[in-house]
Parts: structure tokens; sequence; C-alpha cells
DNA sequence: TATGAATGAGGTTTCATTCAT
DNA sequence: CATGAATGAAACCTCATTCAT
């Protein structure tokens, strides 16, 4: 009967008739072609013009929700934060042991800015924009504050199995492992041109991928290990 | 004889007195300046007037030196290459052994580029414009294949005396070279807001050069040479 | 036995819960509000936007009590008069000889401008929209033609007694001392600002006050009484 | 010889033929329609829009030469009062005895006021802003510097004559003739419709204005002066 | 070669007002 | 009675670029 599944046996629902008022989906039907707009033209080149043209709401509407351009700018970078984090916290890495356990963070690190190139974007927009946005942001903070944590319990754990070279800090290496996933997307555009050298045919990628984690697994473990595992 | 020399020699001239015009001086002038806004605001965010009023030249000149606003940008952009590049050649690798060699290269990328902030933003910037003047710079990939060739010369030479590990591809080296010190200027904004750690103290700037030093040499030599090394 | 008391015998109603419905309470909480952003802002400046956030009540209130922008400004105008009128009604000159009772007039009338800011910025307003609320305003007139019969009152006194000069006009005398004690307030800011000279300490403003009396009562009274008054 | 002096003679002059340039005119001509505009309808209801298309200018012109509304609104208040100020100084107090020249200013300013509504109208709309334009307007304290000095010459001579009352203060003076004139035209609007006189056919205005003469000599001379004279 | 004036097109933002519930 | 969402129209302002000299 009803136009959704089987919702409501008699069918005198609250608001079903007219599904026009969806604030909160238009919110994010705006923030989505936002993102994508900011990520590819920055805080200045984006328009506002064309970002209401790709949405249901109307210009006017943007103003409503977000107050102004930088308004719709931090409520996108925020979300872009967001989505990465919550795929990091979905890991788990509690369950592997810590070899293993390295080489799936950096392989889901590299994988997902593979993946999200957006958020790639956004981040290097704010970094234009010396994190002035970032700063106003509170709660991201928070966010990356767990990932921290996880990356301390497994150096903990690492070194304790004897496997980890001691010293490791976890603020260094996940910098490390950042520096690595990111710079493959962020900085493909000239890398490739400037070399001519395609790094994104899908064997480039594949081994790409496998050196960043050599490279932290032979940063972090001890040389008697990186022998007995032939590395 | 020369086409300076002889002023005043006829005499109606209009303005024989201040004769300095200097035309490549200012071309000069106008890139410096407008490098700098590039860098600091993106191709977008840039203002031609606030260049201009920068500058020596009017706004006018601007458009007649470099015909408009993204002729000046490649014009920036290529000057900023240029510069890195040359002071990289400088390096003399060849009189350092293999292991010593490497370890200054990799100081003196993460030094250069930490003394280079403009470069990095013009980088990142055009990034964002997904290098299409870069492609458009006739040149740069002359400059880049050269610094290809020393890195590909130094894996040799640390392949054969044992010290290096077997299959370094060089691209592949500078790849994981620029990354690290790359990544450490053009996400500092972030990094430090975003974990609240004040990554560019001289202390901890001292301690993320060597671990980027210690990082590229584990990967790139062989683990008995760490050993040997007490690394 | 009251419509409000036997909440809860039938039971339907939505919201019997919060019966806080208290319509002229929100129109004179509108006004207020309203009153001040018009007399702070004027017509054009002030903001529905702004008076709705201020009000308990919300935008489509106002619409609906009051129509339109100009209608609330309407409103706002006539409550204006109407508090000043009222005041001026309280004053008893009959109670008085004709000198004190012009002593007393001018010194309430500098008064209460002085304390009914608003009053003196909504008159200001109303001028610059060359009085064309005022005009549709009916009622307003009636109110003064009250206050313009107690004056004529007292100039039939004072002429009889032989204090006042013969000929004074009731409505000049009127014209004369809101000059005097209407200028006072509304053109504060620019006089103070460009003679540099703080009309508004306490001593200054007494002495101004002062000054008005004195000036009405020279104008209005004998030469011949003056002296005897030894003013 | 020079170009401007014979003009005409032999008709070569530089800039003769093309009359397109004129920024100093272009600036005026905006001066003027705006002014014209903020009198009528205040900082806020004044339209850019409707200044551009009054004027021989574009709206961009507008912009380039004062930058942004506000910049234009505080050049047109610098205007009005400049012009006011500069008529008042063409005022020879002095040639008259100290009566007369009292006459002779306070009908001046009456006349004046009553010939310059936009000026008025600035003022009031400069002190709904609460002086916060005046305030910026370095110069403008000058002006009026410089009327108060003549008007402290004046009370001293007729002081020192006998015709004054001792003890009068310039700024007080300048105050209450001010008053009486700037309300003349400030109020008109609410004044006439309130009390359904109209103040404004000439014969009212002329007893408004010998009122306001009248008022000022017999706050500011000597009872035995005034009966003296017959006032 | 050099400049101050000028501009069209388009950008962001604001505002009084109305609609759907 | 009451509200949050929505809007068209128009406001202010900016920008790269060109013109007249």
């Amino acid at each position: 009967m009803s136009e959704d599944s089987v919702a409501g046996s008699a069918g005198e629902r609250p608001k079903p008739a007219k599904r026009v008022n969806d604030p909160e989906g238009k919110r994010r039907d705006i923030i989505e072609v936002a993102s994508r707009e900011f990520a590819r033209n920055g805080l200045a080149g984006a328009r506002i013009d064309e970002i209401a043209a790709q949405t249901k709401a109307s210009k006017r509407m943007i103003y409503y929700y977000f107050g102004d351009k930088e308004g719709l700018y931090l409520h996108c970078l925020e979300g872009a934060y967001r989505d990465v984090r919550e795929g990091e916290a979905r890991l788990d890495l509690a369950d592997l042991d810590p070899v293993n356990a390295l080489r799936a963070l950096v392989g889901f690190t590299f994988d997902h800015h593979s993946q999200s190139e957006n958020f790639i974007r956004m981040v290097m927009i704010e970094n234009i924009h010396n994190g002035e946005f970032v700063r106003s942001a509170t709660g991201l903070q928070k966010l990356n504050a767990a990932a921290h944590q996880r990356l301390a319990d497994l150096i903990e754990r690492g070194e304790a199995a004897g496997l980890y070279r001691p010293g490791l800090v976890a603020i260094e290496l996940h910098w490390q492992i950042s520096a690595l996933c990111f710079f493959h997307i962020s900085n493909r555009a000239t890398f490739s041109e400037l070399f001519k050298h395609d790094l994104y045919s899908p064997e480039v990628v594949n081994r790409t991928r496998s050196n960043c984690i050599d490279m932290v697994l032979r940063y972090a473990l001890r040389p008697e290990v990186l022998i007995r595992l032939g590395l």
C-alpha cells in the first residue's frame, strides 16, 4: 500500500502525504555537492551559484542553513574528516599480531586515501588557508585523538612482543604513514607530469602500496625481525 | 655604442633625466610579488590589484608582460621549480660514500623544503589545479630528469658496494624522499592543529628530520648494514 | 465557569498542558522590541529577522499581527507619541503661578525628552520619512490638541496677570520649547563630536536645562518682570 | 605661450578634443547625486544602483572612487558641512554693531538652514547613526572651531559695549541658535502634521524667523537694552 | 613603454515576505 | 494561533581586463 516498505498498518501516518520538507536531507545534499566543488576548485574558486544549481535547494537556502560561504566550507571540512576517521575506527587492529596489524593499518590508510580524493583535496586546501578553519572546528581534535590512541596501543603491544624497535612514538609513526599515503594522492598531478611516469596504473599503484608498507615496517621493526621475515 | 650609454646625444627625448627603465628588473619584481601572493592565496584567491599595488610596476604592465593572470601564474610556477632544482644540482653526492650520500640527500631535501614554503605551496596549488599548468611548462621536465639521473647513479653505486638492498628504483626512492619532506611543510597547519602538537619547535623539527633520514636508510640499506651501523 | 478553568474535561484537545497563550502580551513584546530596533536603526535599517529573534513570538506572528514592516513601524510610532503625551498630561500647571508654571513646563519637557531617547529618535526617523506615517496615524492629532490647549490656557493666565508679554501664541511657544528640548537630544552626537565638547556631563546638562528655561522666560515675560525677578 | 592663458591662439592644445575624462567632475557629480539620495532615504535606504543611474558614472566607478557605500556617505557628509560653514564664514559680522550682528547671524542661520534641507537631513541621519561617521571625518572639527571663534569675538564685543548680558558663553549661544533654526526644518513634517498647522507658508515662516531672532536677542541682551529697543 | 580611469559580468549576501503544516 | 522552512528579487561589492592618452 504505502510507498515505502510495509510500515503502517492503517495508513494514518502523521506526515506521509507530501515529502516536500526534508531539511536534514537537503543539508546533506548541499554538503555533498559543496564538498565536491570545494575540493575541485578551492574556497575562493568554488561558486555558490554552481553549488546551488547542482542541489535540490536554492541558493538562498544555503545561506539559511550555513550562514555564508565559509560556514558551508567549514561544514564540508568537518564532514570530510569525520568520514575518514570513522572508517579508521572500524579497523580492528587488536585482532591482529603487531606486524600484520601495522601492515593492515598502512594498507588501509593507503587504500582509503586513494579512494577519498575529495578528502585529500580538502585537507590540501585547508593547509593553503593555514588551517584557520580546522582551528575553529571544535570536535575534530577529538576524532584524531582516538586515532592516536589506537596507534599508541599497537606500539606498546609490538614493543612488548619484541617485534618493534624500542622508542617508537605514536604521533611520529602516524605522521609517517600519513605522509606517504597522503602524498601519493596529493601530488599525483605534478609528480606524474614532471617525471612523465604514470604512477597510477594499477600495477604501479600496487607497487607503491607495498613500498609504503615496507617502508613503515622497515622503520618500525627490529632488524632481526626484518631478516627473519625476509624483508 | 650600447643603447644605454649615449643618453643625451640628440636631446629631444621627453624624459632624459630619469632613465630608470629596467624592464627585466620589473619583470622579476612582478614575479617575486606575484609568487608570494599566489603561494599565499592560490590562483583564484590571489588578486591582480594586490599584486600591482605591491609592485613598482602598474597593473597594465603585468598584462603587457604576462598576458593574463594565468600567464603570470605559469611564470611564477616555473620560477619556483627552477630555484629548487638549481639548489639540488649543487649537492655533490659523488664525493660521499653511498650511505652518507643518501643521508645528505634526504637531509638536504628536508632542509630545502623547510626553507621554501612558497615552493611547497605553489606545488600544492598546482596539484589543486590538476597540474594543468606544469603540463604546459616546457622545460620543467628536463630539470627533473637530471635529478632522477643523479639518484639512479647513487643507487647503482650503493648496490654495487653491497650497501643498498638490491632492486631499488630511482623514481620510487625519489618519491619517498619527496613525500616525507614535502608533507612536513605542506600539512603543517592541519597536522599541528588537529593533534595539538607543535611539530615545528626546533627540537621537534630536528627529530623529524633524523626520522626521515632513518626511514629512508632503513628502507634502502640491507639489514646487515643497518645492524653494523647500529641503526 | 470561566473558559480557562475547566481544562481537561473532554480530553481531546491537542496540547492542554501548556496554555500560555497571551496574544496581547506578545503584541506588546513585539512593539517594545521593534520600537527599540526602529529607533536604533531607522525604518530601512531595522531588520524583521532581528526583531523576531529578540521576541518571544515568531516572525510569522509579526506579519499576522501587523501586516507588514510598515504596519509595525506605524504601531511603534503611535506608541511612542502616546507615552509622551500621557506624561505631559499629568503635569498640573494650573496649580502654579504663571511664571513658575512656565518654568515647570520647560523643565518637564527637557527632562522628559532627555529620558525618552527612543521617542526622539522615532520622531527624527519619521521626519526623515516626511511624516508620511504620522499622517495616517489617526488619533495622534487629538493628543497634541490637548497639549496645545493647556498652553493656551496658561498664556491667557499669564497675560491677564501682566506677567507675560502680550501677543504670545500658544503654538509658537510650544514650538520654541520643543525646539530647544528636542535638539538637546536629537543632535547630541554630532554636536558633541564636532565641538569636542561633552554636552552631556551632569553639570553641563543642568546648565543647558536652566538656559532653556531662561530662554523661554526671557522670551515670554515682560522686561519689567524680568528685572524684578533678577533675570 | 602657456597652454592655458591665450586659449585658442594656435589650436593644437594637447587635450581639448575629447572631453571624455574628467575624474574630478565625475566625483562631484556622484557626490551631488548621492547627497540627494542619502538625504532623502538615509544610509540604509539609499540605493547605489539608483545613484549610479542618475550619474554620468557607472556603478563600478562609485566603488572605484569611494570604496564602498559608507565611504561615499562620508564624502557626502563632509561636503554638506563644508558648504554650510563656508557660507557662514562669508558673513561679515565685524562690520555690524553687536545687536545687529546678532540679528544678522540668527537670520542668516535661519535662512541658510531653510534653504539647505539636504544638509539638515544629512545631519539628522548622521545623528541616527550616533555620529559614527563625523567622528572619522577629520577636518570637520576645524571648520566648526572657526564658527565658534567668530561668535566668541562677537560676544566679547557686545559685552564690552554694555549691550549683552555678562556671562554669555559662545558654544551655548551657538547651540541655541542652531536648535531653533535646525528644528524649524528638521521637524517640519511631524510638527505641521500633528498640529494641522501649516508652518511653512511665507507669512508663517517670516513670523517664525523673527521669533527666532527675538528669542535670541531677548536671551542675550540686557533687559534695559531690550526696553530701549522697544522689544 | 607606461598609466590612471573605466567597465561588464558575475560574485556573495540580504531582506521582506509567504508557504506547508 | 503558531512555526520552521523556503524564496524571488534585489542589494552591495569584486574581479580580471581594457581603453584613452
